[in-house]
DNA sequence: AGCATCTGTATTGCATACGATTTTGAAACC
DNA sequence: GGTTTCAAAATCGTATGCAATACAGATGCT
């Protein structure tokens, strides 16, 4: 009956809850991850969520400082520049890789998603965001290259936290249209083409994050509580 | 610039202690990895090998089996052709971004480290494989950016455990000279020129770790000796 | 003998405990 | 009033303990 899933870890569970919420931006760069409260509001040891903070330590999106503690990363401009500079290189690969390569049932996955982000883009909310990075992941996925793939959504990841921070409220408003576009070049077959079409939409999605400071934190628990929910986490 | 003046962990200790004895090879690839052993050995607790076994797994050097522990990772031939894949866009990078900026400095320090592949280089031990690694580790640190540092030295750490399972013993013979090359082109300045060098040096030492042509029937002996190892048996 | 089942043991997944370090905040001092 | 001191509270780093799972050898059945 049951294609014999992987057992999944509560400690990769609460890993997935965290990563959701900063990239969703409910939790915000800069702020303080407690690993008590933390938790004790997902329903597990600390352990486990030191378990998930040096995972996500690596991929760049929480900060661990020695004796101080964890925070959700806060990449300075510079980071940026770093992150989109590498980003354009892999994601460089991946449309050079998958140009004239793509399936039917592929080409029909990626307009579907297409399709959701135009649905959730009204509400320019967390939803928008995910989904636009969520698109480079497919591609990358589509590759078969399981490194690339997870490089790609790594460098994604710590996009979204910089947007987050530089970005404009309104910036992935014309997302959208520039990932069909980039969809017909990779159909057309022109490697160099898509290469080059990928190149320009990432550069055009770093231009469009220039300084705009954020506000601060509120109450974590509060933050947490409906992705501890949608994750199968209850707090006691 | 941080001055994050790290207190350096020991939960760090262990990881890069381990890291390094599976680059030389002293852990052999499909090795298994207990927790208790490796604890008491290295005098921490199963807290820290624990931590140290989840960030390898990430950089991809154990792999790690729910409920059945961590062991020392065997890519396969294919796992080897996609890291390749992905080497060569990251120090396609690396070479563009240097090219025609090395400081003096710089220029000395690899001098000096290529110095240091040919004085190993006789002894063809682990440690050649290390030096050679080291070697685009140490240019992709020259470029400043921190997470391409880090992608290429993940991307170099697993092309040692590559060329470990289906290298040939003389393998690194020739790229000492081939990174003499590289030096040069960069000095040069032609950004073109340097990746495209870079390129060819990296496919080169793919080919010599065979991942072009197939692994011959006499390597089956090679392929086989780390798992015999790791059952206690002992073959010649 | 060959195969399935059971049971003991080793090892992992996770929680908890405790000393160490940092932070807080109030009292003391200039 | 502003700064320094110092003790209490909070939080981290690490070790250890317990339940759950997987593996190996023994036992029973055909």
């Amino acid at each position: 009956m049951k294609p014999a899933a992987e057992k999944e870890t509560r400690a990769h569970a609460v890993y997935r809850t965290l990563r959701r919420a900063m990239i969703e931006q409910a939790l915000r760069p800069g702020m303080k991850l407690p690993e008590d409260s933390i938790g004790e509001q997902l329903g597990v040891s600390r352990t486990l969520v030191r378990e998930a903070f040096g995972r996500l330590a690596l991929e760049g999106l929480v900060e661990l400082k020695p004796n101080r503690g964890a925070f959700v990363a806060y990449p300075t401009l510079e980071d940026g520049r770093d992150v989109f500079e590498v980003r354009r290189a892999l994601e460089g690969l991946v449309a050079k890789l998958l140009a004239g390569r793509l399936t039917a049932a592929q080409e029909a996955a990626l307009a579907d998603h297409v399709r959701r982000e135009e649905a959730a883009h009204g509400r320019d909310g967390p939803e928008s965001i995910r989904l636009a990075g969520e698109f480079h992941t497919l591609l990358a996925d589509m590759t078969g290259n399981p490194l690339l793939a997870r490089y790609v959504q790594e460098v994604t990841s710590r996009c979204s936290l910089i947007l987050a921070i530089y970005g404009r409220p309104h910036s992935s408003d014309c997302a959208v249209s520039e990932h069909r576009q980039l969809i017909a070049a990779l159909r057309g077959g022109d490697a160099a083409c898509g290469a080059e079409l990928m190149d320009t939409h990432l550069q055009a999605v770093a231009s469009r994050a220039l300084l705009h400071p954020q506000p601060a934190v509120s109450d974590i628990r509060e933050l947490l509580a409906p992705y501890a929910q949608s994750e199968g986490l209850t707090a006691s």
